[in-house]
DNA sequence: TAATTTTGTACAAACGTTTGTGCAAAATTT
DNA sequence: AAATTTTGCACAAACGTTTGTACAAAATTA
């Protein structure tokens, strides 16, 4: 059947489609339309299926209801737990949001900003995907709200709303600290994200602190590769270290692919503590510990930020770091 | 800064709406621009930020380049890989795809889908939540091309893509009976689902097949909870499986909380297989063997199925059952 | 030189809603 | 009875693109 519109309903009504649209948008009381009319109008709509043409009503009004949110990937289920927060969140204030998934490539990241802007939306919630911000800086300079969650820009004035990572990485270093180790490697995810680079300094800080000259680093991508492919090689070392700190549960879950492939038990032959939490970690052959984000709290207020944005143009720049906590599950051994 | 339109665009270039709308959408060969005029236009298009009005372009040609895509929970990672698969794919015949989350609520499905066909999406696949069906049947009723993933109505001539749910529990079941296991439990999703209720008879049928008449299948959510209060409640009893058969990952999570919280191990007191995989079923205390469905497969051949009934209008309507695989990692203890 | 073709571009309608403005009839007030 | 107000509705412009159609100048052909 033929798409029905306005038009349609106002012949079979032989009202207006002043009339028909105003009974349609909910005016009808506002612009004294008569109950009898009101009637025929839904009764019409109802048999004709109508329904509205968004795209149309947004080109006359320059209004969407539309929001947008970028994550790196919908397979983290990090990510994915945000994404469906923030999606619930948003609709409780009837917006509709478009989930979008950069897939951890930046070009996708612009091409996707493009096609969001060319849809008129009217806020953006973006987790960035690597360290180019051009493109999100003139989505804002196009005056569409933006807030950036997890990997944000310091030096922009684009509100974020993160995890204290410096913190998180600092307390968990000086814990494996506390419990003895001294030769502790950092798997590391990308190294141009400001969380990894703040969860590199936190844990760096912590071992100099400690007198501890011999700082681990390694890495580069937050994968399951990675974790497992760094693994490996340090495992080929002579001098193996007592702890490792993964900065992702995706590096962690190739880290311990790696260990037991090559027989070593966590936490007796060494100890693991991860970034990030998930409810699966409590199963795993050693339950992980780790530093845990508070996901709630970042998704309300990202979408508190945005909304304050949209509804009052304010111009404060909020850009908040939560603070994470520590899950002490079984994965660290007291060695001193 | 103000937004840009064609018009003013013409304006800055001394050219008219349409020479610049024809450069702007790649048609200035087609039209015979002329090389300067074209320039002028490319350049001044940069030098104001033009950003283009799908809106506005949509309403003149009445195509939106959009589909959606429709899942009950961005938190359950099988939906949130095919989510994943589904929307890089579409990418690439450039396509953007809404991506909405019902929650698990039929209410909230249905609110979305108005939504997404009052922004004139040109296809769906959905993830239907619940047994109702006749919004999603409007849809298709609208001339829209719709392709069910996972869950399904076998008696509507919608196309669908999933697993062979009844072989896979069947074979699971089977595997468990060989091993010796006649006293089994299943612990089931939302017993409407069409996925589960295949589940449930593959198990009952092979029950059956092997004389075992008492067939015990309890719950009726796909959730955590479900796993777990329903795992804590059969250890209670006098006389307890010797195998669990979950019919989820997070049923299955919940069952091995409930277990570990009852100090019952896995195999060696219960054995337990589950249905989906997940890389982190390797790493669990016990490494749980499972029945696979072929994500990458669904994901694909819905998008085929999709662009297929775009693109050509064929009314042949697919409905496929893919095959499922055993995956046998250590949860399974051999008791004859 | 005139006729025809090619080139480069423009006009204006269309898409489907929304809304500022206004009209005519009915009701009320003076 | 006339003036004023209220009621119920309609007209037409607007939003920003796209596109069918067409015009005028330049180039080519006969």
């Amino acid at each position: 059947m033929q798409k029905t519109s306005i038009t349609d309903i106002a012949e079979i009504t032989g009202l207006s489609i002043t009339t028909v649209s105003r009974v349609l948008s909910g005016k009808a009381e506002q612009y004294r339309i008569g109950k009898k009319s009101q009637e025929k109008v839904r009764e019409a709509a109802q048999k004709l299926h109508y329904v509205p043409n968004h795209f149309a009503a947004n080109l006359r009004t320059g209004k969407s209801n539309t929001l947008a949110l970028i994550i790196p990937s919908l397979n983290n289920p990090f990510f994915a737990g945000i994404a469906s927060e923030i999606n619930t969140e948003l609709r409780k204030f009837n917006y509709i949001t478009i989930i979008s998934d950069s897939d951890e490539n930046v070009e996708i990241e612009k091409m996707e900003l493009l096609q969001m802007t060319a849809r008129n939306i009217e806020g953006l919630i973006i987790v960035p995907c690597g360290d180019q911000w051009q493109h999100i800086k003139e989505i804002q300079d196009q005056r569409i709200p933006v807030v950036c969650i997890d990997r944000y820009f310091e030096h922009l004035d684009i509100p974020y709303i993160s995890t204290d990572n410096y913190e998180g990485a600092n307390k968990a270093t000086q814990y494996l600290i506390e419990n003895g180790h001294s030769k502790i490697t950092c798997i590391q995810g990308v190294q141009t994200s400001t969380p990894n680079r703040l969860r590199v300094k936190g844990f760096t800080d912590a071992m100099r602190e400690a007198g501890h000259k011999e700082i681990n680093i390694v890495g580069d991508d937050f994968t399951f590769q990675n974790g497992y492919l760094e693994t490996k090689l340090l495992l080929q070392q002579k001098q193996r270290p007592t702890a490792i700190f993964t900065l992702s549960n995706t590096i962690a879950m190739g880290c311990m692919k790696a260990l037991k492939e090559e027989n070593i038990h966590v936490p007796n032959d060494i100890s693991l503590i991860t970034f990030d939490d998930h409810p699966y970690l409590d199963y795993l052959s050693t339950p992980l510990s780790c530093i845990a984000q508070p996901v709630s709290d970042i998704s309300k207020i990202a979408v508190k930020f945005l909304l304050s944005k949209i509804q009052n143009k304010d111009i404060n720049t909020s850009q908040v770091l939560l603070k994470p906590s520590m899950k002490l599950r079984d994965s660290i051994r007291k060695i001193n």
